[in-house]
DNA sequence: CTTGCATTGTTGCACCTGCAATGAAATAAT
DNA sequence: ATTATTTCATTGCAGGTGCAACAATGCAAG
């Protein structure tokens, strides 16, 4: 009976997320091209760097979920932008010291503000269910790393 | 004193959906890449293909959450794979009739296994919390569309 | 009929991405 | 000290992606 076995692909997990995701990156992307003229890579490593200060490539790689090209490259678009300096570790010279200039730290002042009010309105959309969608994206990202 | 307003990248719900779902993605798409030597883009019209029957590009594109040129593109490269076959809809000749061959069949007889497995695995991982992330991305798929 | 408009699928283009190879620098081994 | 090994960041390359432009077809208006 069983030849073909049912199967609809909106139902199939690994899809619905990455579905998901994929949407919700797209809007967010559109908002802060438009608006400040940055990637979400971009994003990534400005986020970064208000965080923790001066960082090297390898450290933004290893806590922002980005290959160490991608994280590169979107450093070397902001440098042209204005928005952080890389410098040389004088201590490990292999080590690059990435920072916000003052135009990187305005440009992340205006952008948070825009951060926060999307996932304000995520958490709006989901009502109550954010919860339940916060616990189940914590076990996937603490047991597949 | 707020200067700074705290913000921790790894706290910002779009950044967790995202490498929550990239990760997956990845895991599952060097599955398929390895045993089946398919993309995910083909697989997901390999499913829809599975699941409906003979339909146009167009057809994919709304269901399963893909642009038309990739659609096409991931339908080409599947042709040239011999596992679907591209005719030209006689009552109207704009549209494309996409159908499995019978390697196409078998391929996806091979697959489904390997999916519902992968799914499996997520669902074991999460355990209970599982409903709760369907929930929420119930809630993210049905309020964006 | 024919003329204009909408729809379908493909393709050119510019861009982004991951991977591997590379060069530069630090560290370990002998 | 010299040599090998490891680490860090960049870059070449091949391939995938979205978007806009396009040709072909269908449809509607006159």
């Amino acid at each position: 009976m069983t030849d073909t076995p049912d199967f609809d692909l909106n139902d199939f997990l690994p899809y619905r997320l990455n579905a998901a995701a994929s949407r919700i990156s797209r809007a967010f992307a559109d908002r802060y091209r438009e608006e400040f003229g940055i990637s979400i890579p971009e994003w990534r490593v400005l986020a970064h760097l208000h965080q923790s200060g001066d960082v090297s490539v390898r450290d933004i790689e290893a806590r922002v979920d980005m290959e160490k090209s991608k994280v590169s490259r979107a450093a070397s678009r902001l440098e042209a932008s204005g928005y952080i300096t890389k410098a040389v570790n004088t201590v490990d010279r292999r080590l690059l010291v990435l920072r916000l200039t003052p135009e990187g730290k305005a440009l992340v002042a205006r952008v948070l503000p825009v951060a926060m009010a999307f996932q304000a309105e995520m958490r709006t959309r989901l009502g109550p269910l954010v919860e339940g969608l916060e616990a189940g994206l914590n076990a996937l990202l603490d047991t597949k790393s």
